[in-house]
DNA sequence: ATTATCTATAGATCTATAGATAATGC
DNA sequence: ATTATCTATAGATCTATAGATAATGC
């Protein structure tokens, strides 16, 4: 029943956690339920189902996290405090943030409209401009990759880079004639 | 000898240009050089030292394209035209891209100086700042990522979003005293 | 009756070492 | 004598299916 099919998504996203992306196995899902891998077939038909599941909570998240932003800032959320919420969010679960956007993405798995919806905070952060709101979320991105695979050297400034980046574009937005967002 | 070694390396790099990372094993490799993948142990003390061989072509390709740039365009390379080169270098070896850009650097195991090389035409054209240096450097990777990954929608322009990222840092840089790059 | 679970297993991989044999360099 | 190669193999995994058995819902 969807009630095993839920354990199971917990069970996955805990060692997800724990071990990473390389550790997710039916074998080792199965023996964090206390079940035997084979019996997981009948919840999920086949492995992929369940990563994307794992995406789906991602994006979820996700959602969550940037409209929680804008509730506590307000109407006009600044790169700024978008950018730091965006970053916390990828730190707080390194290895979902991986699995959710550092691979195709399941779209056909997703709940209606959740893709969107986690997209939308930015939009209307950067007055709706779609060239602005790609290269920001590029940006963003790299800069939690970045960070991820320990790329940045040791002593590496990264609020500043945060700062400067989230700045560049703020300009940019300024410098632009306000399209609608609605 | 090391012509064996040089010749292992170039079948891992086909390999892992034809078919991707998850493709690179021993035992594949040694069967493109014809030779049992034991062999491969007298030359390599294990896959990972492999794997740093591959990184360190990756960070060689990226200075010299960089350079190439340097060379063609002259003193002052704009962000865009650096940036243009980024992204064909990427999507001309992707593979080799991510795994060398997408996954911690063997830092110990790359030729003195080669990781500073490549970073010397973006550290210039950014005239020696480096915050606006590094949080380009995640927005062209950011670039790079999501559009291997497929992340971006199907018909996004994607060169409107390199141009508006490209001219949002090249304004920092305008606005920004000039510090001192030699 | 149906559904969830189990055991057993097919069928593929991997990396890496041990020890024997062939080829090469002095 | 040394080095490169081979075969054989240890020791770990994986995903997924087939078919039997136990538990549950009507």
């Amino acid at each position: 029943m969807a009630d095993r099919a839920r354990q199971i998504m917990a069970a996955a996203r805990e060692l997800l956690d724990a071990e990473g992306p390389d550790a997710l196995s039916m074998r080792r899902i199965a023996e964090h339920v206390g079940i035997r891998a084979p019996s997981l077939y009948k919840h999920f038909p086949d492995k992929a189902a369940v990563e994307a599941g794992l995406q789906a909570q991602g994006m979820t998240r996700l959602a969550e996290d940037m409209e929680a932003v804008e509730a506590r800032t307000g109407a006009d959320v600044s790169l700024l405090v978008l950018a730091r919420a965006y970053r916390r969010h990828a730190l707080t679960s390194p290895h979902l943030y991986r699995i959710t956007h550092s691979r195709p993405l399941a779209r056909t798995a997703l709940p209606e409209g959740l893709e969107d919806r986690a997209a939308m905070p930015l939009a209307r952060a950067v007055h709706g401009d779609i060239d602005i709101a790609r290269s920001f979320w590029a940006f963003a991105h790299g800069m939690v990759v970045l960070e991820l695979d320990g790329r940045f050297p040791p002593g590496a400034d990264l609020d500043a880079a945060w700062r400067t980046g989230c700045e560049a574009f703020a300009r940019m937005i300024r410098n632009k004639p306000r399209k609608d967002t609605a």
